[in-house]
DNA sequence: CCCACTTCCGTAAACGCTTACGAAGCTGAT
DNA sequence: ATCAGCTTCGTAAGCGTTTACGGAAGTGGG
């Protein structure tokens, strides 16, 4: 131990690169700032004890040495332990690109602040596993059972979506309902058509909702409404292809997910209707599958996972229910044009 | 740190239960088996020096006692800190369920044992990334420049697919084919129809060849084929539809893969076609989201994992290419039914 | 009967991090 | 000047695992 001791002092001290395969440690960044480990630590997790300046000069080392905490230890170290549960909201019985993105997203920011996911089990339609420390609900309906049940579980979690009195974090869903109809009626198109898989999900409730309130805002009645089965592709194509099937002509098309649009799209182009020129669509989400050529409501998943993680870390440290709505906007490309 | 060894000590000969929250670690195997870490360490991951007797007393605890070894732990320890970085097929521009039930499965494998995966860029539908350290390529065509890529790079990588040459695994696609077809003719149809996406990748290919060839020796044609932009749902929708719309009436449909499935049962449905009094279909993947009513060739996607991070520890330490071919099997649900 | 060799197994260091504890330095009140 | 109390920071233990090293049996030959 003595000699455990001295070896790591000297390695500290030295200063000769260390061995470690390349890898920055926090042992390089202490040796570097001209401090120890601990106050590395304390300094890079906002923990108190530390004074201004040498946390500026801890953490513009860090930047400088491109330090990244190894997760493995920090797990270990932490032992925060915490099982995750994910549940996918009923009603959204497949694992939509949306939620993959956001998956990806949502572990690596959970790995980053140190929690540890236990147990993902993405698919799982039902009511949150018994054996999990904290859950996090995607999507939600109005009267989503889930909700409730967690509630009588009494663990934290926060949903993904929008409820009131729970913690949640979701997009500006209804804000970007109005983006969409702004967009469009400023392109001169009246003949409105809203394409969405609407009972399923709150988010669709809310992004028809600022639709429809800024298109009776402007032209003092409602647009048309195509309901799709569920929010797949295919769902979309055959909720606009019926609508167009039995006549109806719509110059301007908004589609509550990017998915349904994909859909949309090829429904037009399979019955002679040209985008933009004959129609205009517009999406939702920004993903980056469809969206390189896709008029669509981006919203920052990376965000929406990032805030879901702190929310998740406040709920386990018992703080005040708090929730956030993250801004939109319209990135306008190639399937919305003036009217002619 | 004698203090320290000998709380270590205690902890081990104690009979009191440990007070780690739960986790039954490496030393309560240890302590019910009577042996120590080290030895318990050796049996569970069969290196040698162990006494066949006392080997099969740990492992015997071990499972007795559910001990799962804690991932961080072994990360951290191992230090084997592998780049793997993953490679979409170039016209699989979407990440397709499949591929998310594998990645799942195959990361877990992966950090069972005791790899790291640090870069995973599932989307990245381009050639793969120079910084990694190995490379997973999912799905294949043909003509893949992906794979004379990896090769020219020198790096150790495995195809999830099949290709002449490299090391690759993939489920024995053409015997599926060869299997839905006896099923199908079994039922006594005769006018059959493949839907495809066959131009996109190697495992199309094969389950065509498989399916084709089981057709031609029994009825001395071939079945008819519409093929499918891609693999989605619509696209599969698409193409019955538009076959179907031409005239032709098929009683039995093998569609290259679930999700082309789902799209064929919504286009017989919206042209009122009844599966599968009218028409038999049968799928292949045998995805959880689709399965439960389909008729089709299961394959063993955690299985695809394991061997995947199998062959991949062998290319890591420059084992002899070897590649393998999993087993297919037939699951007869609700959508295949004798002729009429 | 001893020694070399093998087989089996226990000990402790190491992986990179967090954090409890305590030491050192400073402030201001006495 | 002294001391309590605060702030700031260094030290080292500990998270659960793997593995190098060496010790203790057991085996066989001289």
């Amino acid at each position: 131990m003595a000699r455990a001791a001295r070896a790591r002092q000297d390695r500290q001290r030295s200063a000769a690169p260390r061995a470690t395969g390349g890898r920055v440690t926090i042992h390089d960044v202490a040796q570097a700032a001209n401090v120890s480990i601990g106050t590395v630590s304390r300094a890079l997790n906002g923990r108190g004890g530390v004074h201004p300046e040498t946390r500026r000069r801890v953490l513009a080392t860090a930047t400088e040495l491109a330090y990244d905490p190894d997760r493995a230890a920090r797990e270990l170290s932490n032992r925060r332990s915490v099982a995750v549960a994910l549940s996918v909201a009923h009603g959204y019985p497949r694992l939509t690109p949306f939620f993959v993105l956001f998956l990806q997203r949502f572990s690596d920011h959970l790995a980053d602040s140190g929690l540890r996911v236990q147990d993902v089990p993405t698919g799982s339609d039902g009511l949150p596993e018994r054996d999990a420390d904290a859950f996090v609900l995607l999507g939600a309906h109005p009267d989503d059972p889930r909700i409730a049940h967690a509630e009588r579980l009494g663990r934290p979690f926060v949903l993904v979506g929008h409820h009131p009195g729970v913690r949640c974090v979701a997009p500006d869903d209804e804000a970007g309902g109005r983006l969409a109809a702004e967009h469009l009626l400023r392109l001169g198109h009246e003949s409105l058509l809203h394409v969405s898989a609407m009972p399923h999900s709150q988010a669709y409730a809310d992004r028809a909702r600022g639709f429809d309130e800024a298109v009776r805002a402007a032209l003092q009645r409602s647009s048309a409404l195509a309901v799709a089965d569920d929010g797949t592709p295919l769902s979309g194509y055959r909720a606009l292809r019926a609508h167009l099937e039995a006549g109806s002509c719509p110059t301007g098309i908004f589609a509550a997910s990017d998915e349904l649009a994909s859909g949309c799209m090829t429904a037009a182009a399979d019955l002679g209707v040209r985008v933009p020129s004959d129609v205009s669509i517009v999406g939702f989400d920004d993903l980056p599958e469809v969206g390189t050529r896709l008029t669509t409501i981006r919203q920052d998943i990376d965000a929406l996972a990032r805030e879901t993680v702190t929310l998740l870390r406040e709920a386990l440290q018992g703080e005040r229910i708090r929730s956030l709505r993250l801004p939109v906007s319209l990135v306008s490309r190639g399937t919305t044009a003036e009217r002619r």
